[in-house]
DNA sequence: CTACATTAATTGTATCTACATATATTTGCA
DNA sequence: TGCAAATATATGTAGATACAATTAATGTAG
């Protein structure tokens, strides 16, 4: 369906205005895909990010501020979602000897083994987007990223 | 910044898995902007689209139901959105007459006034969308249809 | 070397999503 | 007609975001 059938709007104000609210509308359903694609794994959409960004740094241990960097969503509270990563033993947290105020956060072999699952399910979402041929896709996602920059001058 | 910067991850698996990372994350951020602009209005996002979608409606009250099918996120408790904005005084609600299971629901006048001085910061960041023609505008948005509409054999 | 600012993480609170369950009303059918 | 199914909304609860406030550790200026 097109946006106007989905939230029966006939006429948007303009195609822009239309494209700001497709982008929301799209990544929510999105993000409904993701998660319930994660349900039976005891997992959610930020959980499962910071597994990723762990899975990512290859063994290094991260704090939980480098964590926060690198989420999709900046707002998380990254504190609490590793306590509940934690309590499954998918993660582990010990304070950095050299600098007592940070931590330092490591995926465990069960975390692994977890994201190992959910590799296939995944990867199965970004088939969706298959029927894009990757030029198109390169210049989405460079409108994407020009789009973030277009307030560089606003003060906000 | 490109999105490999904003989350520091210097290659994706596949284009298509960097869009719907992109497509999340670019979602998040619009949401910020969209968050920062209501705050000093006392509005939420989700809130605010109800009041859109009752202004929309032209003087035609719309129910609990009408209103969820809508609106950009379908998940939201509309409820309980509508308590909040009924304390405010920003919409009204009464049972339906003919189907007392119903209420119908209108915005009040002073909550299209809030609507009115919300219009230029909405506009504002509508602006931002400028920079791509509208062609190109059209073509994402297609896209944008297109994909969340991918999945219709698949059973989920 | 102490005092103050800065930084990293935790905690508190309000709001929201997601979803299951409950309640009230209406509809449909035997 | 009467009673079960369907429908519309409300409510309860867990997990998140958003953001302010707090705590603890480190840096730094005088």
């Amino acid at each position: 369906m097109k946006l106007e059938e989905e939230i029966k709007q006939e006429k948007f104000k303009s195609e822009h205005h239309k494209l700001m609210i497709n982008l929301l509308f799209t990544s929510s359903w999105l993000q409904r895909l993701q998660l319930n694609m994660l349900r039976p794994y005891d997992l959610t959409p930020p959980q499962y990010n910071i597994l990723r960004i762990l899975r990512g740094a290859k063994g290094e241990l991260l704090s939980l501020g480098e964590i926060t960097t690198r989420m999709i969503d900046r707002s998380s509270n990254t504190s609490r979602l590793i306590d509940k990563l934690e309590t499954k033993k998918w993660v582990t947290r010990k304070t950095c000897p050299n600098d007592r105020r940070q931590s330092e956060i490591g995926v465990t072999k069960e975390g692994l083994k977890v994201l190992e699952q959910l590799d296939g399910p995944i990867d199965s979402i970004t088939e969706q987007f298959q029927f894009l041929s990757v030029k198109e896709t390169k210049e989405v996602n460079q409108f994407l990223d020009q789009l973030r920059n277009q307030n560089l001058n606003q003060p906000i």
